[in-house]
RNA sequence: GCGAAAGUGGCGGAAUUGGCAGACGCACCAGACUUAGGAUCUGGCGGGGAAACCCGUGGGGGUUCGAGUCCCCCCUUUCGCACCA
């Protein structure tokens, strides 16, 4: 053989990933129907979505691992002949785009557009199976103007409302944020950053009126990790109690005038022995009128309240008030009570003023035996015992096992009878009612920045706010806006933006000119993927109908309480309005694991940046994917190591050279395409087996709890065992110790399992094989029971639980037999050593264990 | 502080229900082929020991014929919540 004939030899022999890669790439960018959805279609469906990007410029590995455990998934779901809706889209309105804009003086959109573009071409790279055709990009008007007709929907229903009110701001975002957008007191996009509070006029969406209905229906969710149902129930922080009213009183002004409490826990009012106000309450404005000293004290504790909120542990600092010196009348006894501010009291939760009971609440004992207020048992505690029914217990005594003590007319009532009681005391008396708060708050959604929906809204001076007509909408984004400028919104200083006519009275009017919040665009978008084109509404009922719910939804755990509750309002707020009819969207929800290099998630300050273009450069997109499944399971942080994904290039190489060369060397062999017979040898009976246990386990991992790196380590074993048959190495048929037309089996059904993982490696081999139909649509493998199954199995034998030996046995042996064979064994009868034995435990097909004294 | 998850070789990780701990991969060691090897193949690889054996799944106790797996106490890590009245 000369040295070219051997190179040209050895590169068909080699695994070259470029090759083959580039090769199908072009293939299926030529065939755009490929992945594209029936619809409609009486198929059973399945809709696998996983969460759209943010177009930051390209792709990262998280992005990699999230859309190869989806696109695995779809692959998994088409060979099992689901009518599969695989789609994606661009969440591509937001800041990032403005700051680019800024340093590079490159218009947002020209910017957005391109890292799209870029970012497509990543994921095409990948071999990511997305029917394009319904891709959605939010920042372009014929998604955005629907986000404007919602808009004006929620506002005819008094669900969009303007209020004037202290809000989150961001000083770096230079804009207001939403509740769930603010981190331990700073910004989610700058943990650095301190969130501050402003007094501004906003836009709110009312979500506080599904608060119930979100919190119940969370256990529904059967399918979404109990991690994130138990982040929303917090998040949503319902809390059932009771508002009482204190009448003021005192030396001076403001008498008649009531601070109004709110309590859980109205049956140990009897116990109060002050009134707490957060310093922030309004009345603490009046009660300082005349009294700078006590001002100053209670601006101290605002500070420290700040203090706290910046360290990020609001319940470490030390409770610290201040005696006002005036006295609230406690409703139910008459009792005066004094009044203080304290630093432990929210002014954003309840109505910012307690009633304090210290004997049955940690915060009030603790703040009580500091400024020896007096503390007052009210509540006894049951015992099981009748005789010790009257001993004080340890204080604070906070549960409700008790029975009410010095508490009036209510003495003897338990505490979840009293506090009924006590509550319709309260309403009768006209001074209380029952009442619910929630920790969740109306979601704020206005943003003073440029690169977002325009709110539908016009402001005229005889009509006041006027909705702008659905006809005039989209109201178009206006290009070529200087962003820099400060001072209010970047729209407003565009007057041909800016300046409208009133659909009213034909007068002139003002835009609007804040912004959406961007969760408002993710909120929905997975709606418009079953009619992305259509112009004459957001989506077609009949998709919804047969599309939803989402089969599953996968992405990373950080928006629980963001993304994820937002999109669960918008659906029963579009149930509401009659555009869909389930009531929740999403069926089943995964979180994956971070992926992290050296201990630390990556990031370019800390250099251990690992890119998807450097990884299919070097070892091929499918390498790249099938290591994001293999390092672990898909639910746990994933921790980079370049030397796995040298070790994944290495496995389909060595499937390559197997399937190519050992395999179907010679698809013309007679034979080839005989069924595979039943008298195999014991050699390659041993082969088959494995074949369909791992046909088991790979389809059992799919099914269960998509442990794909279980699947890959399958697989390897499988290619591992046929590459260890003798003769495998020879390339003629005769000295073959497999038969033809199992090798073929082997290699078909091998490629088949491959398929989800590796679909370049995949299909190339599928070709190489002679297969002409579309992989995808290829039925997903069935394994057989009966050649799955052992004929001989090695059952462990324990003397006292310690492994002692191995027996060889057929698969059925019956325990007589087994029995036998354990007790005759050489080194079971040298470990026994003539000792007597007291039980045999004989676990049919799995263990034997002799207990001998 | 409260709640949840996790802790297994040098490393990533297996061990669906209590039944042979360490599958699979990486790294490493030895060998083969080779002008060469960062290619490929073969073998080895938890610790101790010459061996028989002994020890070993964060630590301590328990249940059981048998525990990585179940129960109790403790430690560590990660995540969530955190004066929510």
């Amino acid at each position: 053989m000369s040295p070219d004939e051997k190179d040209v030899a050895s590169r068909d022999e080699r695994y070259d990933p470029q090759r083959i890669e580039t090769k199908w790439f072009e293939r299926w960018q030529q065939d755009d129907s490929l992945y594209r959805a029936e619809s409609p279609s009486t198929r059973p469906k399945y809709y696998v979505l996983e969460m759209l990007p943010y177009p930051s410029g390209a792709l990262h590995m998280g992005h990699v691992r999230n859309y190869a455990i989806g696109d695995t998934l779809a692959r998994y779901m088409w060979m099992n002949g689901y009518n599969v809706l695989h789609p994606m889209g661009w969440d591509s309105f937001g800041l990032p785009a403005e700051n680019a804009a800024i340093q590079n003086n490159t218009p947002p959109r020209e910017w957005t557009l391109r890292n799209i573009a870029n970012m497509k071409a990543q994921m095409k790279r990948l071999g990511f199976a997305y029917d394009w055709s319904r891709e959605v990009t939010t920042c372009l008007p014929d998604y955005y103007r629907w986000n404007q007709w919602f808009f004006l929907k929620f506002y005819e229903k008094g669900l969009a409302y303007r209020k004037k009110s202290k809000v989150n701001w961001c000083p770096k975002c230079a804009t207001v944020l939403a509740n769930e957008q603010v981190v331990n007191g700073c910004c989610w996009r700058h943990e650095d950053t301190l969130v501050e509070q402003r007094e501004l006029e906003q836009w709110f969406l009312r979500i506080t009126n599904y608060a119930d209905e979100l919190l119940r229906d969370l256990d529904k969710l059967e399918g979404w990790p109990e991690k994130v149902r138990v982040m929303q129930r917090n998040w949503i922080g319902r809390s059932a109690g009771a508002l009482v009213d204190f009448q003021l009183g005192g030396a001076a002004g403001a008498a008649g005038s009531t601070i109004t409490v709110f309590t859980t826990r109205i049956d140990t009012i009897y116990g109060a022995t002050s009134v707490q106000l957060a310093p922030q309450h309004p009345i603490v404005a009046d009660l300082t009128a005349n009294d700078a000293a006590l001002r100053a004290k209670i601006d101290q504790l605002i500070a420290e309240q700040r203090k706290a909120r910046e360290i990020g542990d609001i319940g470490a600092i030390e409770k610290h008030g201040v005696n006002t010196g005036r006295y609230a009348v406690n409703p139910f006894n008459g009792e005066k009570l004094p009044i203080w501010v304290a630093n432990y009291i929210l002014m954003d939760y309840g109505t910012g003023a307690i009633m304090s009971v210290p004997a049955h609440d940690e915060r009030d004992y603790e703040f009580a035996k500091k400024y020896k207020l007096p503390v007052r048992l009210v509540i006894m505690p049951l015992s099981s015992n009748p005789e010790e029914t009257m001993v004080e217990p340890p204080l604070p005594f906070t549960t409700l096992d008790g029975i009410l003590v010095n508490s009036g007319p209510f003495n003897g009532l338990d505490c979840e009878e009293a506090i009924k009681k006590m509550t319709s005391h309260a309403e009768e008396h006209g001074f209380g009612k029952a009442t619910v708060t929630y920790r969740l708050k109306d979601w704020g959604i206005s943003r003073q920045r440029y690169w977002g929906t325009p709110i539908p809204m016009l402001y005229c001076d005889k009509d006041g706010i006027v909705p702008v007509p659905e006809k005039d909408l989209p109201i178009i984004l206006p290009e070529n806006v200087d962003i820099t400028l400060t001072g209010g919104s970047p729209l407003s200083h565009v007057p041909e933006f800016l300046n409208a006519i009133c659909p009213k009275c034909g007068g002139p009017a003002r835009r609007e000119t804040d912004t959406m919040d961007t969760f408002i665009d993710s909120s929905w978008y997975f709606y418009r993927y079953t009619d992305a084109h259509n112009d004459k509404a957001p989506f077609d009922g009949k998709n919804i109908a047969y599309w939803f719910l989402i089969d599953q939804y996968i992405g990373g755990v950080e928006h629980a309480i963001l993304h994820l509750i937002y999109s669960r309002f918008w659906t029963k707020v579009m149930r509401d309005l009659g555009l869909v009819s389930n009531d929740e969207p999403l069926q089943r929800l995964f979180t994956q694991g971070m992926v992290i290099k050296d201990g630390a998630k990556m990031s370019k300050s800390l250099g251990n940046v690992v890119t998807p273009d450097v990884m299919i450069a070097r070892y091929g997109a499918d390498s790249a994917r099938v290591y994001t499944l293999f390092a672990t399971s898909p639910d746990r942080e994933l921790d980079w190591q370049d030397e796995g994904v040298e070790g994944i290039s290495r496995f389909l190489a060595r499937l390559f050279r197997l399937v190519n060369l050992k395999l179907c060397f010679n698809k013309d062999e007679p034979g080839w395409k005989a069924p595979v017979p039943t008298d195999l040898s014991p050699t390659a009976r041993a082969i088959q087996r494995k074949l369909h246990q791992t046909i088991k386990r790979v389809t059992q991992d799919f099914q269960g709890r998509w442990h794909f790196n279980t699947s890959i380590a399958a697989l390897m074993e499988l290619v591992n065992t046929i590459n260890a048959a003798p003769g495998i190495e020879q390339g003629t048929p005769g000295e073959q110790e497999l038969p033809a037309p199992l090798r073929r089996e082997l290699a078909r059904d091998l490629i088949l399992l491959l398929a989800p993982f590796a679909p370049y490696l995949a299909h190339e081999l599928w070709e190489t094989l002679g297969e002409k139909g579309n992989l995808l649509r290829a039925p997903w493998p069935k394994y057989d029971p009966a050649l799955a199954k052992e004929d001989e199995i090695e059952i462990p034998v324990q003397i006292n639980g310690k492994l002692r030996s191995r027996l060889l046995v057929p698969a059925g042996a019956n325990e007589e037999f087994v029995r036998e064979r354990a007790l005759a064994d050489e080194k079971v009868r040298a470990a026994m050593n003539g000792k007597q034995v007291a039980k045999i435990i004989l676990v049919p097909g799995k263990l034997v264990n002799i207990v001998i004294r």
